[in-house]
DNA sequence: TGGCTTGTGCCACTCAGTGGCAGTATCTCT
DNA sequence: AGAGATACTGCCACTGAGTGGCACAAGCCA
């Protein structure tokens, strides 16, 4: 994936003056938007309004972000950027299954741990949104969409990082796609499921969460139905 | 869910000239704007120029789509509305295996052969959707979450027909949602080889590849990678 | 300090999408 | 067949998202 996003890049330490003022106007603008769009709902929150809260000319609000709804997924956004850097380093699980679904399925709930350890706020932003894009279907169809390419990224990174095997079709990466797939359909579930939880707000639950639905795939497969 | 789309009902018979005059404007508009963004790209087709071009007013086209995407997706919706009916009456498989996942694929290898068989053309203006799609990250968006839309619907209904079993959990529900997201990737999956293939263009080429994936979903799993 | 780069504000603009109202075509009932 | 009720359509004005361009200011690098 082409570095396209318009997130930080949480790496490199010595952030020039500029550099940190870009990202704290980024982060007043997410926390007034969260804020807002909560209050008052997302479409009745406009730009010009949001902009004005924050002191920002409309202008700098699209060179921050894409879309209105950008700004609103910012937290899945952060979420699948730190996944994708994370799988750059990961190596397969030392346990006796090496499959390509364990792999992503620890790195992700790895990422979900550093996220929750490198900001407290985290996890009740990541909720906040996940309620925001429930409620708004162009926020959710601007995730999903986000979603998707994400996840063509991981599917480009896997193959060019590891050796495929367990299948004698040519179609690995086909294999690899729907297996990626798969992980996100699950940790969807696992998000609705966590959100809709009041007891466990923390990413601690998320990540309960996540491994329960990982967990469940192979069930959900052998789902039997019979006619009443 | 309720019949919020405003796609057409094919189910009673007698059609008053009201409704075939809108569907004959609904499907001009589908035609044009199909071949319009093709040819020119979507976003540099405005929708004054489309509905010129059908001599239709913009607010009409408003009162038939819900958007400028939704047109370009109007075999995309077509295709899982009539997917949702079929469910209605599909009584799971009468081989051996009765497991949801199965009773679902079926249910849609039978309904592309369906539309396929209920107008020629189909196949191809799902090619040319599925391509537009592919190439307008807007259009996609919609798509998926349209799709998103229809996965609620079909837990829905496959919950309020059938009895689940094969689990013990309280959690049916969470695990039937992972089947159709699961059945939902496969199915993307198998379009995606479809549309890129050129050998095979017709409907019996996308059965044949909804097929394939759907049988890959186990293999997908098992996938397993090592480094390289 | 002074030039250089980079981010910002402002303005005017395009275009998707909506509400309202008046006009016309279709339906229905006798 | 004709008249009234019932859609559906066209037109117009309007909101709000998103963009291009240019002048200006703030941070950067000697």
């Amino acid at each position: 994936m082409a570095a396209t996003t318009k997130g930080p890049d949480a790496e490199g330490k010595p952030l020039t003056l500029r550099e940190r003022k870009k990202l704290r106007t980024r982060q007043m603008l997410i926390d007034t938007a969260l804020e807002q769009f909560t209050e008052h709902g997302f479409d009745r929150v406009t730009l010009d309004a949001l902009c004005d809260a924050v002191e920002v000319s409309k202008r700098t609000f699209f060179r921050t972000f894409d879309s209105k709804e950008e700004v609103a997924l910012a937290p899945a956004h952060d979420l699948w950027t730190a996944f994708l850097r994370e799988l750059e380093t990961a190596e397969p699980g030392n346990s006796a299954e090496s499959s390509a679904f364990a792999l992503l399925r620890d790195t992700l709930l790895a990422t979900i741990e550093r996220m929750a350890a490198a900001d407290g706020g985290w996890a009740q932003r990541v909720r906040r949104s996940r309620r925001l894009a429930a409620g708004a279907p162009s926020i959710d169809a601007h995730g999903l969409a986000f979603c998707d390419r994400t996840s063509a990224a991981v599917v480009e990174l896997v193959r060019q990082r590891f050796e495929l095997s367990g299948t004698r079709g040519p179609q690995e990466g086909l294999l690899l796609r729907l297996t990626v797939d798969i992980l996100v359909a699950a940790f969807r579930q696992a998000m609705d499921t966590w959100v809709a939880d009041p007891a466990e707000p923390d990413a601690a639950g998320l990540v309960r969460a996540a491994a329960d639905a990982c967990a469940a795939v192979p069930e959900s497969l052998s789902l039997r139905v019979s006619p009443r």
